[in-house]
RNA sequence: GGAAGCGUCGCAUAGAGGCCGAGUGCAUCUGUCUUGAAAACAGAAGUGCCGCAAGGCACCGUGGGUUCGAAUCCCACCGCUUCCGCCA
């Protein structure tokens, strides 16, 4: 959500970044109920003031007779705040509805455009791996391999889900365990902002398994209800299943007062996504790159706002050394106007090379929020000089485990279908590649 | 799931229709004293909204209600604690 205030002063502003992101946007009408908001809160606010002060002189008056005319009159007044009152209450309600509509402001450096196609490939980094044979795509090497079974869980569970087994199992293991190792380690960290040369007080991250189940209010609040039909809902119990652990981590400091000392903080959660899929009918139907459910290591930060956007070169720095770790080829990506999320100022993705299909598939996402979450969870910071202000707040995946193992099945394939472990990998494994057991 | 009790300013507590936006203790901050600190003493200190300001309004778990007036009374919900039952 935007500050009604900042709307007010910068309609150009808003309205232009909303059309970018090829939104129309009627602030007039947003604008015209604000007057009425206003209006309708100093009236009530009046009518408040004066049934305080006579209240207070009914309890000191003498005269009885005195005393039960204010009385009587308070008791009009009563009702015709009362009334006041409802209305108020109807257009906060309005006027909140419409707020939620208008979508945060993009950095001047997004570019713009219209959809995916508008998006700008910023680096590549990686040798694409070259087969002396065709290269197969991750299901039917998964399947072959008995480590990705599909089918079965179709039939017992439904379509987009898999049964993991296996090795693959052991690599989703070691992943976490290689990733809690570099993300609590203050060195390596350091080591990776200043390789890629981004300016951020480098802090360990506090790893968290949170809950998968979140209240509508809290998703509300993190902008990432705007469809309904994207998630499994349980109206009987008031909850939902999170789409990300991005939802429970931003969540976890609402109504928060930080101090600027406190800053940063950096959360490394693990827990499974969930999502429906509604819009996606007919695509990537294929093994688990599009799943109902899927396991992720997911970064949340809460920053200062004047660090917010090296706070974010600084989680994509840490994508990028990961994907080197596992030696993958990927471009990252400036996710342009019209294709980034709602509540972003800035998305940065990265698309991993997979040989089986040939292109690059997104599997890391870094979006700047800015104080768009912050200011409807209330989590703020106490500057120095007294100043509460919303913090800034970044997201950012640092592994997507089916979309990872996709990458990893499909770029150290074998001729005879066997799958060779990444070398970071084996050590925890304990060999160096996964066949036909 | 059943029974009882409880949700007040960072923490702990007081408050039982108007003298309460709220007292006290601890913690915090600022002065005095001290070479410095501690102690002692004095003082400051919640959040949001409206307003240029003066000032006003709201907030005692949440939402309703009663009343001229609610932290205080009533109802519903949520949460916590204890006991019983069940359970990994």
């Amino acid at each position: 959500m935007l500050d009604i205030k900042f709307i007010r002063e910068n309609r150009d502003i808003v309205e232009a970044s909303a059309k970018n992101r090829g939104r129309n946007l009627d602030l007039d009408e947003l604008i015209s109920l604000d007057d009425k908001r206003l209006a309708s809160l100093v009236s009530v606010e009046a009518l408040r003031a004066e049934q305080n002060q006579v209240s207070n002189k009914i309890k000191v008056e003498k005269d009885d007779t005195t005393r039960f005319q204010m009385i009587e009159e308070m008791k009009v007044l009563k009702e015709d705040l009362k009334k006041r009152e409802d209305d108020l209450k109807e257009i906060i309600e309005a006027w909140q509805k419409a707020m939620l509509q208008i979508p945060n402001i993009v950095s001047v450096d997004t570019p713009i455009g219209p959809d995916e196609s508008g998006n700008k490939v910023v680096r590549t980094w990686g040798e694409k791996p070259q087969f002396s044979f065709t290269p197969k795509e991750h299901d039917e090497l998964g399947e072959a391999l008995d480590i990705i079974d599909t089918k079965t869980a179709t039939e017992v569970a439904g379509p987009r889900l898999a049964y993991i087994k296996g090795d693959l199992v052991r690599i989703q293991f070691a992943l976490i365990q290689m990733c809690l190792e570099i993300m609590t380690n203050v060195e390596t960290l350091q080591k990776i902002a200043d390789d890629a040369k981004v300016s951020v007080k480098v802090t360990p991250f506090m790893p968290v398994l949170p809950p998968v189940f979140i209240k509508p209010v809290m998703q509300v609040k993190m902008a990432r209800f705007m469809t309904p039909e994207e998630h499994y809902l349980f109206p009987n119990d008031d909850l939902m299943l999170v789409g990300s652990a991005e939802h429970t981590l931003g969540a976890m400091y609402a109504d928060t007062i930080f101090t600027e000392a406190d800053m940063p903080l950096r959360y490394l959660g693990y827990s499974t996504a969930f999502r429906r899929e509604a819009g996606s009918y007919g695509r990537d139907t294929k093994g688990i790159i599009r799943q109902h459910q899927f396991d992720k290591l997911e970064m949340e930060t809460f920053c200062l706002p004047e660090n917010s956007i090296q706070e974010q070169d600084f989680l994509v720095a840490i994508q990028e050394y990961v994907l080197q770790k596992l030696k993958l080829p990927y471009q990252v990506v400036a996710v342009c106007t019209g294709d980034m999320g709602f509540p972003d100022v800035r998305q940065l993705d990265i698309e991993t090379w997979m040989p089986g299909q040939n292109k690059y598939r997104e599997t890391h996402s870094a979006d700047l929020i800015g104080s768009f979450q912050s200011r409807r969870l209330g989590t703020r910071i106490k500057r120095a000089d007294g100043k509460i202000e919303p913090v800034h707040m970044n997201d950012a995946t640092l592994f997507a485990m089916g979309r990872t193992m996709v990458a990893i099945i499909e770029n150290y394939q074998n001729e005879d279908g066997s799958i060779t472990i990444p070398e970071v990998l084996r050590p925890y494994i304990g060999k160096d590649k996964i066949t036909l057991e």
